[in-house]
DNA sequence: TATGCCTATTTTGTCAACAATAAAGAGATA
DNA sequence: TATCTCTTTATTGTTGACAAAATAGGCATA
Protein backbone atom coordinates (compact mmCIF):
# COMPACT_ATOMS: atom_id res chain seq x y z
CA UNK A 1 0.00 0.00 0.00
CA UNK A 2 2.40 2.50 -0.02
CA UNK A 3 3.22 2.41 -3.37
CA UNK A 4 1.74 5.54 -5.07
CA UNK A 5 -1.73 4.76 -6.38
CA UNK A 6 -3.15 5.74 -9.57
CA UNK A 7 -5.90 8.99 -10.04
CA UNK A 8 -8.51 6.20 -10.82
CA UNK A 9 -7.93 4.81 -7.61
CA UNK A 10 -8.50 8.02 -5.72
CA UNK A 11 -11.87 8.39 -5.69
CA UNK A 12 -13.94 7.88 -2.99
CA UNK A 13 -16.73 4.43 -3.15
CA UNK A 14 -19.04 4.84 -5.46
CA UNK A 15 -16.71 5.98 -8.50
CA UNK A 16 -16.33 3.56 -11.39
CA UNK A 17 -12.86 1.99 -9.83
CA UNK A 18 -15.17 1.09 -6.94
CA UNK A 19 -17.54 -0.64 -9.02
CA UNK A 20 -15.32 -2.20 -10.83
CA UNK A 21 -13.76 -4.10 -8.27
CA UNK A 22 -15.39 -7.64 -6.88
CA UNK A 23 -17.81 -7.15 -4.01
CA UNK A 24 -16.28 -7.75 -0.85
CA UNK A 25 -12.46 -8.19 -1.84
CA UNK A 26 -10.93 -4.83 -1.16
CA UNK A 27 -7.77 -5.56 -2.78
CA UNK A 28 -7.06 -3.28 -6.33
CA UNK A 29 -8.43 -5.40 -8.81
CA UNK A 30 -7.34 -2.81 -11.68
CA UNK A 31 -8.11 -3.17 -15.55
CA UNK A 32 -8.61 -7.04 -15.49
CA UNK A 33 -10.00 -6.60 -18.97
CA UNK A 34 -13.41 -8.15 -17.88
CA UNK A 35 -15.86 -9.41 -20.69
CA UNK A 36 -19.36 -8.02 -21.23
CA UNK A 37 -20.82 -10.45 -18.67
CA UNK A 38 -18.88 -9.37 -16.57
CA UNK A 39 -19.32 -5.97 -16.91
CA UNK A 40 -22.82 -6.07 -16.78
CA UNK A 41 -22.55 -8.11 -13.81
CA UNK A 42 -20.52 -6.13 -11.68
CA UNK A 43 -22.68 -2.96 -12.04
CA UNK A 44 -25.88 -4.49 -11.63
CA UNK A 45 -24.89 -6.25 -8.54
CA UNK A 46 -23.44 -2.76 -7.31
CA UNK A 47 -26.55 -1.43 -8.11
CA UNK A 48 -28.51 -4.58 -5.70
CA UNK A 49 -26.14 -3.78 -2.67
CA UNK A 50 -26.52 -0.39 -2.78
CA UNK A 51 -23.23 0.66 -3.45
CA UNK A 52 -24.42 2.96 -6.62
CA UNK A 53 -26.56 5.14 -5.47
CA UNK A 54 -29.57 5.93 -7.67
CA UNK A 55 -29.07 9.29 -10.00
CA UNK A 56 -25.28 8.43 -10.30
CA UNK A 57 -24.18 9.21 -13.47
CA UNK A 58 -22.55 6.69 -15.06
CA UNK A 59 -19.82 8.03 -17.87
CA UNK A 60 -18.55 5.85 -20.59
CA UNK A 61 -15.00 6.35 -20.83
CA UNK A 62 -14.96 6.15 -16.82
CA UNK A 63 -16.27 3.40 -16.66
CA UNK A 64 -14.55 1.82 -20.09
CA UNK A 65 -11.02 2.37 -18.04
CA UNK A 66 -12.52 1.20 -14.80
CA UNK A 67 -13.05 -2.51 -16.10
CA UNK A 68 -10.10 -2.12 -18.66
CA UNK A 69 -12.74 -2.36 -21.62
CA UNK A 70 -13.75 -1.05 -24.78
CA UNK A 71 -15.93 1.95 -24.43
CA UNK A 72 -18.14 0.06 -27.10
CA UNK A 73 -18.97 -2.23 -24.56
CA UNK A 74 -19.63 -0.55 -21.40
CA UNK A 75 -22.24 1.26 -24.32
CA UNK A 76 -23.70 -2.29 -24.48
CA UNK A 77 -24.01 -2.89 -20.88
CA UNK A 78 -25.58 0.20 -20.10
CA UNK A 79 -28.33 -0.79 -22.87
CA UNK A 80 -28.95 -4.21 -21.30
CA UNK A 81 -29.20 -2.06 -18.18
CA UNK A 82 -31.56 -0.01 -19.46
CA UNK A 83 -33.73 -2.37 -20.54
CA UNK A 84 -33.54 -3.88 -17.30
CA UNK A 85 -34.62 -0.34 -15.86
CA UNK A 86 -31.95 -0.36 -13.79
CA UNK A 87 -30.30 2.45 -15.23
CA UNK A 88 -31.82 5.41 -17.34
CA UNK A 89 -30.46 6.60 -20.74
CA UNK A 90 -31.37 9.42 -21.22
CA UNK A 91 -30.41 10.84 -25.34
CA UNK A 92 -27.26 12.31 -25.63
CA UNK A 93 -26.97 12.60 -21.97
CA UNK A 94 -25.64 9.94 -20.88
CA UNK A 95 -26.79 7.08 -17.83
CA UNK A 96 -27.75 7.66 -14.99
CA UNK A 97 -28.44 4.77 -12.19
CA UNK A 98 -32.36 4.71 -12.67
CA UNK A 99 -34.48 6.74 -9.88
CA UNK A 100 -37.79 5.15 -10.11
CA UNK A 101 -40.53 7.36 -8.99
CA UNK A 102 -43.17 6.50 -6.28
CA UNK A 103 -45.78 5.57 -8.59
CA UNK A 104 -43.10 3.05 -10.29
CA UNK A 105 -42.64 2.00 -6.78
CA UNK A 106 -46.46 1.04 -5.90
CA UNK A 107 -46.44 -0.66 -9.88
CA UNK A 108 -43.76 -2.75 -9.06
CA UNK A 109 -44.89 -4.33 -6.23
CA UNK A 110 -48.52 -4.63 -7.27
CA UNK A 111 -46.92 -6.45 -10.15
CA UNK A 112 -44.99 -8.60 -8.16
CA UNK A 113 -48.28 -9.37 -5.79
CA UNK A 114 -49.40 -10.55 -8.93
CA UNK A 115 -47.09 -12.67 -10.84
CA UNK A 116 -45.39 -14.09 -6.88
CA UNK A 117 -49.37 -15.20 -6.69
CA UNK A 118 -49.42 -17.04 -10.01
CA UNK A 119 -46.18 -18.97 -8.87
CA UNK A 120 -47.01 -19.85 -5.58
CA UNK A 121 -50.12 -20.89 -6.77
CA UNK A 122 -48.49 -23.20 -9.46
CA UNK A 123 -45.68 -24.57 -6.79
CA UNK A 124 -48.12 -25.08 -4.31
CA UNK A 125 -50.12 -28.07 -6.48
CA UNK A 126 -46.78 -29.12 -8.03
CA UNK A 127 -44.02 -28.94 -5.69
CA UNK A 128 -42.16 -32.15 -5.02
CA UNK A 129 -40.67 -33.21 -1.70
CA UNK A 130 -37.07 -32.59 -2.64
CA UNK A 131 -38.06 -29.22 -4.01
CA UNK A 132 -39.63 -28.39 -0.30
CA UNK A 133 -36.47 -29.22 1.24
CA UNK A 134 -34.14 -27.54 -0.88
CA UNK A 135 -36.76 -24.23 -0.03
CA UNK A 136 -36.24 -25.06 3.74
CA UNK A 137 -32.76 -25.15 2.95
CA UNK A 138 -32.37 -22.18 1.62
CA UNK A 139 -34.38 -20.20 3.88
CA UNK A 140 -32.26 -21.71 6.90
CA UNK A 141 -29.41 -20.29 5.60
CA UNK A 142 -30.97 -17.10 4.99
CA UNK A 143 -31.54 -16.71 8.63
CA UNK A 144 -28.41 -18.04 9.26
CA UNK A 145 -26.45 -15.07 7.33
CA UNK A 146 -28.92 -12.41 9.10
CA UNK A 147 -28.36 -13.97 12.45
CA UNK A 148 -24.21 -14.03 11.65
CA UNK A 149 -25.14 -9.86 11.10
CA UNK A 150 -24.41 -10.45 7.32
CA UNK A 151 -27.00 -8.68 5.84
CA UNK A 152 -25.70 -7.95 2.71
CA UNK A 153 -25.74 -11.74 2.10
CA UNK A 154 -28.58 -12.56 4.05
CA UNK A 155 -30.44 -9.80 1.21
CA UNK A 156 -29.18 -11.86 -1.67
CA UNK A 157 -30.46 -15.01 -0.47
CA UNK A 158 -33.47 -13.42 0.23
CA UNK A 159 -34.02 -12.59 -3.23
CA UNK A 160 -32.75 -16.00 -4.20
CA UNK A 161 -35.59 -17.33 -2.41
CA UNK A 162 -37.97 -15.77 -4.90
CA UNK A 163 -36.42 -16.58 -7.84
CA UNK A 164 -35.97 -20.48 -6.67
CA UNK A 165 -40.12 -20.37 -6.21
CA UNK A 166 -40.36 -18.65 -9.69
CA UNK A 167 -37.77 -21.58 -11.19
CA UNK A 168 -39.84 -24.33 -9.59
CA UNK A 169 -43.04 -23.12 -10.84
CA UNK A 170 -41.93 -23.92 -14.37
CA UNK A 171 -43.11 -21.31 -16.34
CA UNK A 172 -39.71 -19.70 -17.84
CA UNK A 173 -41.55 -16.85 -18.61
CA UNK A 174 -42.82 -15.68 -15.90
CA UNK A 175 -39.29 -16.46 -14.22
CA UNK A 176 -37.73 -13.87 -16.11
CA UNK A 177 -40.30 -11.45 -15.75
CA UNK A 178 -39.91 -11.31 -11.94
CA UNK A 179 -36.82 -11.90 -12.04
CA UNK A 180 -36.55 -8.13 -13.45
CA UNK A 181 -38.70 -6.87 -11.17
CA UNK A 182 -36.87 -8.95 -8.11
CA UNK A 183 -33.56 -6.85 -9.45
CA UNK A 184 -36.04 -3.56 -9.53
CA UNK A 185 -36.92 -3.94 -6.33
CA UNK A 186 -33.81 -2.93 -4.21
CA UNK A 187 -33.62 0.24 -5.93
CA UNK A 188 -37.21 1.20 -4.96
CA UNK A 189 -36.52 0.15 -1.38
CA UNK A 190 -33.41 1.95 -1.18
CA UNK A 191 -34.95 5.14 -2.53
CA UNK A 192 -38.09 5.07 -0.10
CA UNK A 193 -37.34 3.13 2.66
CA UNK A 194 -39.15 4.61 5.67
CA UNK A 195 -38.30 4.75 9.38
CA UNK A 196 -38.08 1.18 10.76
CA UNK A 197 -36.33 -0.72 7.90
CA UNK A 198 -33.54 -2.32 8.07
CA UNK A 199 -35.01 -5.86 7.08
CA UNK A 200 -36.23 -5.86 3.68
CA UNK A 201 -37.90 -9.75 3.54
CA UNK A 202 -38.28 -10.77 6.53
CA UNK A 203 -37.32 -14.21 7.17
CA UNK A 204 -39.87 -15.51 9.37
CA UNK A 205 -42.57 -14.89 6.60
CA UNK A 206 -40.22 -17.09 4.41
CA UNK A 207 -40.44 -19.71 6.47
CA UNK A 208 -44.54 -19.16 6.83
CA UNK A 209 -44.61 -19.27 2.68
CA UNK A 210 -42.89 -22.72 2.91
CA UNK A 211 -45.16 -23.79 5.71
CA UNK A 212 -48.37 -22.53 3.81
CA UNK A 213 -47.22 -24.11 0.34
CA UNK A 214 -46.08 -27.38 2.60
CA UNK A 215 -50.20 -27.96 3.75
CA UNK A 216 -50.87 -27.83 0.04
CA UNK A 217 -53.77 -25.15 0.88
CA UNK A 218 -53.20 -22.61 -2.27
CA UNK A 219 -55.26 -20.32 -1.27
CA UNK A 220 -53.51 -19.97 2.05
CA UNK A 221 -49.89 -20.04 0.12
CA UNK A 222 -51.24 -17.15 -2.33
CA UNK A 223 -52.26 -15.57 0.68
CA UNK A 224 -48.68 -16.15 2.96
CA UNK A 225 -46.96 -14.44 -0.11
CA UNK A 226 -49.22 -11.74 -0.86
CA UNK A 227 -49.24 -10.39 2.58
CA UNK A 228 -45.63 -11.16 2.86
CA UNK A 229 -45.32 -8.49 -0.36
CA UNK A 230 -47.51 -6.29 1.15
CA UNK A 231 -45.71 -6.10 4.33
CA UNK A 232 -42.38 -4.97 2.38
CA UNK A 233 -44.15 -2.43 0.74
CA UNK A 234 -45.57 -1.32 4.52
CA UNK A 235 -41.88 -0.23 5.51
CA UNK A 236 -41.62 1.95 2.63
CA UNK A 237 -42.99 5.07 2.48
CA UNK A 238 -44.45 5.14 -0.72
CA UNK A 239 -47.08 8.29 -0.23
CA UNK A 240 -47.95 10.37 -2.91
CA UNK A 241 -46.32 13.50 -1.98
CA UNK A 242 -43.46 14.09 -4.53
CA UNK A 243 -41.29 16.38 -2.39
CA UNK A 244 -38.56 14.23 -1.45
CA UNK A 245 -35.92 15.84 -0.74
CA UNK A 246 -36.16 19.63 -2.72
CA UNK A 247 -39.40 20.58 -4.29
CA UNK A 248 -38.17 22.27 -7.61
CA UNK A 249 -36.03 18.84 -8.24
CA UNK A 250 -38.89 15.92 -7.38
CA UNK A 251 -41.19 18.13 -9.53
CA UNK A 252 -39.79 19.49 -12.63
CA UNK A 253 -35.63 17.17 -12.55
CA UNK A 254 -35.01 13.73 -11.93
CA UNK A 255 -36.84 12.10 -14.31
CA UNK A 256 -39.62 14.10 -16.06
CA UNK A 257 -38.15 15.38 -19.32
CA UNK B 1 -43.26 -0.85 -63.11
CA UNK B 2 -41.55 -0.44 -66.65
CA UNK B 3 -38.36 -0.10 -65.34
CA UNK B 4 -35.51 -2.30 -64.10
CA UNK B 5 -35.23 -3.06 -60.88
CA UNK B 6 -32.78 -3.49 -58.97
CA UNK B 7 -31.19 -7.06 -57.49
CA UNK B 8 -32.66 -6.18 -53.81
CA UNK B 9 -35.91 -5.84 -55.46
CA UNK B 10 -36.38 -9.27 -57.38
CA UNK B 11 -36.19 -10.88 -54.15
CA UNK B 12 -39.70 -12.97 -53.21
CA UNK B 13 -41.71 -11.21 -49.84
CA UNK B 14 -40.14 -11.79 -46.92
CA UNK B 15 -36.85 -10.64 -48.46
CA UNK B 16 -35.50 -7.43 -46.65
CA UNK B 17 -36.30 -5.00 -48.93
CA UNK B 18 -40.48 -6.36 -48.63
CA UNK B 19 -40.00 -5.50 -44.50
CA UNK B 20 -38.50 -1.93 -45.30
CA UNK B 21 -41.80 -1.53 -47.33
CA UNK B 22 -44.54 0.41 -44.86
CA UNK B 23 -47.23 -2.56 -44.68
CA UNK B 24 -50.04 -1.77 -46.44
CA UNK B 25 -48.04 0.97 -49.64
CA UNK B 26 -46.54 -1.28 -52.51
CA UNK B 27 -45.01 1.33 -53.85
CA UNK B 28 -41.33 1.20 -54.05
CA UNK B 29 -40.19 2.86 -50.92
CA UNK B 30 -36.55 1.91 -51.35
CA UNK B 31 -33.81 3.72 -48.87
CA UNK B 32 -35.79 6.56 -47.26
CA UNK B 33 -33.21 6.52 -44.58
CA UNK B 34 -35.06 5.54 -41.36
CA UNK B 35 -34.00 6.24 -37.84
CA UNK B 36 -33.70 3.61 -35.61
CA UNK B 37 -37.03 3.85 -33.75
CA UNK B 38 -38.29 3.50 -37.23
CA UNK B 39 -36.09 0.60 -37.95
CA UNK B 40 -37.23 -1.16 -35.60
CA UNK B 41 -41.43 -0.83 -35.69
CA UNK B 42 -41.19 -1.89 -39.33
CA UNK B 43 -39.50 -5.24 -37.89
CA UNK B 44 -41.93 -5.76 -35.19
CA UNK B 45 -44.68 -4.73 -37.74
CA UNK B 46 -43.28 -7.45 -40.00
CA UNK B 47 -43.21 -10.12 -36.96
CA UNK B 48 -46.69 -9.23 -36.00
CA UNK B 49 -48.27 -9.06 -38.99
CA UNK B 50 -46.68 -12.57 -40.48
CA UNK B 51 -45.10 -11.21 -42.66
CA UNK B 52 -41.77 -12.84 -41.42
CA UNK B 53 -41.86 -16.23 -40.95
CA UNK B 54 -40.35 -17.16 -37.75
CA UNK B 55 -36.55 -18.63 -38.56
CA UNK B 56 -36.10 -16.32 -41.14
CA UNK B 57 -32.16 -14.81 -41.08
CA UNK B 58 -31.88 -11.39 -40.81
CA UNK B 59 -28.64 -10.58 -42.32
CA UNK B 60 -27.13 -6.91 -40.86
CA UNK B 61 -25.83 -5.92 -44.59
CA UNK B 62 -28.91 -6.34 -46.14
CA UNK B 63 -31.41 -5.04 -43.73
CA UNK B 64 -28.91 -2.26 -43.68
CA UNK B 65 -29.65 -1.30 -47.28
CA UNK B 66 -33.14 -1.99 -47.80
CA UNK B 67 -33.89 0.66 -44.81
CA UNK B 68 -30.78 2.68 -45.97
CA UNK B 69 -29.14 2.74 -42.64
CA UNK B 70 -26.12 1.50 -41.11
CA UNK B 71 -24.92 -1.39 -40.17
CA UNK B 72 -24.45 -0.45 -36.37
CA UNK B 73 -28.18 0.89 -35.91
CA UNK B 74 -29.20 -2.13 -37.56
CA UNK B 75 -27.31 -4.19 -35.18
CA UNK B 76 -28.69 -2.25 -32.12
CA UNK B 77 -32.21 -2.74 -33.69
CA UNK B 78 -31.85 -6.04 -33.65
CA UNK B 79 -30.63 -6.88 -30.10
CA UNK B 80 -33.75 -4.58 -28.52
CA UNK B 81 -35.65 -7.21 -30.15
CA UNK B 82 -33.81 -9.89 -29.13
CA UNK B 83 -34.62 -8.41 -25.98
CA UNK B 84 -38.25 -8.42 -26.62
CA UNK B 85 -37.93 -12.38 -27.86
CA UNK B 86 -39.05 -11.18 -31.11
CA UNK B 87 -35.49 -12.67 -32.39
CA UNK B 88 -32.81 -15.14 -31.82
CA UNK B 89 -29.59 -13.52 -31.34
CA UNK B 90 -26.93 -16.48 -31.58
CA UNK B 91 -23.47 -15.64 -31.03
CA UNK B 92 -21.51 -15.47 -34.41
CA UNK B 93 -24.08 -16.87 -36.57
CA UNK B 94 -26.68 -13.65 -36.37
CA UNK B 95 -30.19 -13.07 -36.22
CA UNK B 96 -33.20 -14.82 -36.57
CA UNK B 97 -37.01 -14.36 -36.60
CA UNK B 98 -37.44 -16.31 -32.97
CA UNK B 99 -39.29 -19.94 -32.88
CA UNK B 100 -41.01 -20.26 -30.08
CA UNK B 101 -40.87 -23.32 -28.55
CA UNK B 102 -43.83 -25.53 -27.28
CA UNK B 103 -43.30 -25.11 -24.03
CA UNK B 104 -42.53 -21.35 -24.42
CA UNK B 105 -45.98 -20.93 -25.76
CA UNK B 106 -48.03 -22.78 -23.06
CA UNK B 107 -45.71 -20.45 -20.10
CA UNK B 108 -46.18 -17.01 -22.26
CA UNK B 109 -50.35 -18.13 -22.42
CA UNK B 110 -49.86 -18.93 -18.96
CA UNK B 111 -47.83 -15.23 -17.82
CA UNK B 112 -50.48 -13.83 -19.87
CA UNK B 113 -53.50 -15.36 -17.72
CA UNK B 114 -51.69 -13.81 -14.64
CA UNK B 115 -51.19 -10.74 -15.82
CA UNK B 116 -54.59 -9.90 -17.26
CA UNK B 117 -56.36 -11.00 -14.43
CA UNK B 118 -54.61 -8.55 -12.33
CA UNK B 119 -55.61 -6.31 -14.95
CA UNK B 120 -58.72 -7.16 -15.69
CA UNK B 121 -59.27 -7.11 -11.79
CA UNK B 122 -58.16 -4.01 -11.22
CA UNK B 123 -60.22 -2.31 -14.01
CA UNK B 124 -63.16 -3.81 -13.05
CA UNK B 125 -62.81 -2.13 -9.54
CA UNK B 126 -61.99 1.38 -10.59
CA UNK B 127 -63.17 1.86 -14.18
CA UNK B 128 -64.92 5.62 -15.12
CA UNK B 129 -67.65 5.35 -17.69
CA UNK B 130 -66.01 7.30 -20.18
CA UNK B 131 -63.54 4.47 -20.17
CA UNK B 132 -65.71 1.76 -20.61
CA UNK B 133 -67.86 3.51 -23.45
CA UNK B 134 -63.76 3.73 -24.89
CA UNK B 135 -63.54 0.18 -24.73
CA UNK B 136 -66.64 -0.70 -26.45
CA UNK B 137 -66.01 1.43 -29.06
CA UNK B 138 -63.13 -0.48 -29.68
CA UNK B 139 -64.21 -3.79 -30.13
CA UNK B 140 -67.14 -2.41 -32.26
CA UNK B 141 -64.27 -1.20 -34.72
CA UNK B 142 -62.42 -4.26 -34.20
CA UNK B 143 -65.87 -6.48 -35.03
CA UNK B 144 -66.05 -4.13 -37.86
CA UNK B 145 -63.00 -4.71 -39.53
CA UNK B 146 -63.52 -8.85 -39.22
CA UNK B 147 -66.56 -7.85 -40.61
CA UNK B 148 -65.57 -6.14 -43.60
CA UNK B 149 -62.63 -9.27 -43.97
CA UNK B 150 -59.95 -6.73 -43.08
CA UNK B 151 -58.29 -9.72 -40.71
CA UNK B 152 -55.19 -7.82 -40.65
CA UNK B 153 -56.21 -5.05 -39.53
CA UNK B 154 -58.75 -6.70 -37.18
CA UNK B 155 -56.40 -8.18 -35.40
CA UNK B 156 -54.46 -5.46 -34.69
CA UNK B 157 -57.34 -3.98 -32.91
CA UNK B 158 -57.82 -7.09 -31.42
CA UNK B 159 -54.13 -6.55 -29.68
CA UNK B 160 -54.91 -2.81 -28.88
CA UNK B 161 -58.08 -4.25 -26.76
CA UNK B 162 -55.72 -5.84 -24.30
CA UNK B 163 -53.26 -2.78 -24.32
CA UNK B 164 -55.97 -0.96 -23.56
CA UNK B 165 -57.23 -2.75 -20.84
CA UNK B 166 -53.76 -2.35 -19.16
CA UNK B 167 -53.21 1.15 -20.02
CA UNK B 168 -56.97 1.64 -18.34
CA UNK B 169 -55.68 -0.57 -15.00
CA UNK B 170 -53.07 1.91 -14.53
CA UNK B 171 -50.00 -0.38 -13.58
CA UNK B 172 -47.27 1.20 -15.88
CA UNK B 173 -44.67 -2.41 -15.09
CA UNK B 174 -47.70 -4.58 -15.77
CA UNK B 175 -48.59 -3.11 -19.20
CA UNK B 176 -45.01 -2.94 -20.23
CA UNK B 177 -44.59 -6.72 -19.12
CA UNK B 178 -47.78 -7.44 -20.76
CA UNK B 179 -47.23 -5.22 -23.46
CA UNK B 180 -44.13 -7.64 -24.47
CA UNK B 181 -46.39 -10.63 -23.90
CA UNK B 182 -48.47 -9.63 -26.64
CA UNK B 183 -46.25 -9.19 -28.93
CA UNK B 184 -44.80 -12.47 -28.50
CA UNK B 185 -47.86 -13.56 -29.05
CA UNK B 186 -48.86 -13.74 -32.67
CA UNK B 187 -45.54 -15.99 -33.18
CA UNK B 188 -46.43 -18.49 -31.13
CA UNK B 189 -50.10 -18.42 -33.01
CA UNK B 190 -48.17 -18.45 -36.28
CA UNK B 191 -46.24 -21.24 -35.30
CA UNK B 192 -48.85 -23.72 -33.69
CA UNK B 193 -51.80 -22.81 -34.96
CA UNK B 194 -54.08 -25.94 -35.48
CA UNK B 195 -56.77 -26.88 -37.38
CA UNK B 196 -59.90 -23.72 -37.46
CA UNK B 197 -57.44 -21.00 -36.87
CA UNK B 198 -58.48 -18.29 -39.01
CA UNK B 199 -59.68 -16.11 -36.04
CA UNK B 200 -57.42 -15.44 -33.35
CA UNK B 201 -59.09 -13.25 -30.28
CA UNK B 202 -62.87 -14.10 -30.59
CA UNK B 203 -64.54 -10.26 -30.68
CA UNK B 204 -67.85 -11.64 -29.17
CA UNK B 205 -65.37 -12.92 -26.37
CA UNK B 206 -64.29 -9.46 -26.01
CA UNK B 207 -67.51 -7.81 -25.74
CA UNK B 208 -68.33 -10.78 -22.92
CA UNK B 209 -65.38 -9.03 -21.25
CA UNK B 210 -66.50 -5.47 -21.64
CA UNK B 211 -70.00 -7.04 -20.07
CA UNK B 212 -68.24 -8.60 -17.40
CA UNK B 213 -66.47 -5.30 -16.24
CA UNK B 214 -69.71 -3.29 -16.26
CA UNK B 215 -71.56 -5.55 -13.95
CA UNK B 216 -68.21 -4.60 -11.65
CA UNK B 217 -68.28 -8.23 -10.69
CA UNK B 218 -64.41 -8.86 -10.23
CA UNK B 219 -64.55 -12.26 -9.81
CA UNK B 220 -66.70 -12.74 -13.29
CA UNK B 221 -65.01 -10.06 -15.00
CA UNK B 222 -61.19 -12.16 -14.73
CA UNK B 223 -63.29 -15.39 -15.06
CA UNK B 224 -64.25 -13.63 -18.64
CA UNK B 225 -61.09 -13.11 -19.26
CA UNK B 226 -59.23 -16.01 -18.20
CA UNK B 227 -61.52 -18.22 -20.29
CA UNK B 228 -60.68 -15.74 -23.46
CA UNK B 229 -57.37 -16.59 -22.97
CA UNK B 230 -57.86 -20.30 -22.59
CA UNK B 231 -60.24 -20.60 -25.60
CA UNK B 232 -56.95 -18.76 -27.50
CA UNK B 233 -54.71 -21.14 -26.38
CA UNK B 234 -57.03 -24.02 -27.25
CA UNK B 235 -56.93 -23.54 -31.04
CA UNK B 236 -53.26 -24.11 -31.02
CA UNK B 237 -51.53 -27.30 -31.22
CA UNK B 238 -49.14 -27.01 -27.83
CA UNK B 239 -48.89 -31.19 -27.39
CA UNK B 240 -45.90 -32.46 -26.30
CA UNK B 241 -44.54 -33.55 -29.57
CA UNK B 242 -41.88 -31.76 -30.69
CA UNK B 243 -41.24 -33.06 -33.44
CA UNK B 244 -43.38 -29.86 -35.67
CA UNK B 245 -41.61 -30.50 -38.73
CA UNK B 246 -38.36 -32.41 -38.87
CA UNK B 247 -37.16 -34.42 -36.12
CA UNK B 248 -33.41 -33.47 -35.76
CA UNK B 249 -34.05 -30.35 -36.30
CA UNK B 250 -36.54 -29.31 -33.47
CA UNK B 251 -34.58 -31.72 -31.47
CA UNK B 252 -31.27 -30.38 -31.87
CA UNK B 253 -30.87 -27.64 -34.20
CA UNK B 254 -33.18 -24.53 -33.76
CA UNK B 255 -32.17 -23.08 -30.29
CA UNK B 256 -30.73 -25.96 -28.38
CA UNK B 257 -26.88 -24.60 -28.79
C1' DT C 1 -25.01 40.98 -7.60
C1' DA C 2 -27.64 38.47 -10.81
C1' DT C 3 -28.60 37.29 -15.63
C1' DG C 4 -27.70 36.27 -20.37
C1' DC C 5 -24.39 35.16 -23.94
C1' DC C 6 -20.34 33.12 -25.76
C1' DT C 7 -16.37 29.93 -25.79
C1' DA C 8 -13.88 25.76 -24.24
C1' DT C 9 -14.22 21.23 -22.68
C1' DT C 10 -16.32 17.12 -21.80
C1' DT C 11 -19.27 13.48 -23.19
C1' DT C 12 -22.13 10.95 -26.22
C1' DG C 13 -23.39 9.27 -30.98
C1' DT C 14 -22.09 7.59 -35.65
C1' DC C 15 -19.51 5.51 -38.94
C1' DA C 16 -16.24 2.85 -41.64
C1' DA C 17 -12.25 -0.01 -41.71
C1' DC C 18 -10.27 -4.18 -39.82
C1' DA C 19 -10.30 -8.80 -37.47
C1' DA C 20 -12.43 -13.16 -36.31
C1' DT C 21 -15.63 -16.56 -37.05
C1' DA C 22 -18.80 -19.52 -39.50
C1' DA C 23 -20.76 -21.23 -43.88
C1' DA C 24 -20.14 -22.92 -48.58
C1' DG C 25 -17.81 -25.16 -52.13
C1' DA C 26 -14.16 -27.66 -54.52
C1' DG C 27 -11.11 -31.35 -54.76
C1' DA C 28 -9.06 -35.59 -53.16
C1' DT C 29 -9.37 -40.20 -51.36
C1' DA C 30 -11.39 -44.45 -49.92
C1' DT D 1 -20.51 -42.38 -54.63
C1' DA D 2 -19.90 -40.78 -50.08
C1' DT D 3 -16.98 -38.57 -46.77
C1' DC D 4 -13.26 -35.78 -45.34
C1' DT D 5 -10.27 -31.84 -45.55
C1' DC D 6 -8.78 -27.53 -47.33
C1' DT D 7 -9.75 -23.19 -49.45
C1' DT D 8 -12.74 -19.46 -50.50
C1' DT D 9 -16.48 -16.58 -49.50
C1' DA D 10 -19.86 -14.46 -46.63
C1' DT D 11 -21.19 -12.70 -42.28
C1' DT D 12 -20.64 -11.15 -37.73
C1' DG D 13 -17.83 -8.81 -34.01
C1' DT D 14 -14.57 -5.14 -32.45
C1' DT D 15 -12.08 -1.12 -32.42
C1' DG D 16 -10.72 3.58 -33.06
C1' DA D 17 -11.36 7.91 -35.28
C1' DC D 18 -14.49 11.53 -36.28
C1' DA D 19 -18.87 14.35 -35.67
C1' DA D 20 -22.49 16.26 -32.83
C1' DA D 21 -24.34 17.52 -28.74
C1' DA D 22 -24.47 19.06 -23.98
C1' DT D 23 -22.24 20.88 -19.91
C1' DA D 24 -19.31 24.17 -17.44
C1' DG D 25 -16.93 28.32 -16.96
C1' DG D 26 -15.86 33.01 -17.90
C1' DC D 27 -17.10 37.55 -19.42
C1' DA D 28 -19.87 41.39 -20.33
C1' DT D 29 -23.96 43.83 -19.11
C1' DA D 30 -27.93 45.54 -16.62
Amino acid sequence: MGTRRSPADAHAAGSPAAIARPPARAGRAKSIRLNENEIYRRIYDAVLDHRLQPGTKLKEVALAEAFGANRGVVRKVLTRLAYDRLVALRPNRGAVVAIPSVEEGRDLFAARRAAEAAIVDAVTRNIARAELKELRVLAESEREAYRCGEVRKGLKLSLKFHRQLAAIAGNGVLAEFLDQLIARTPLVVLAYRGRGADRTCSIDEHIEIIDAIATGNVAKAVAAMTSHLESLEGQLDLSDDTETSTDLVALFGADGD
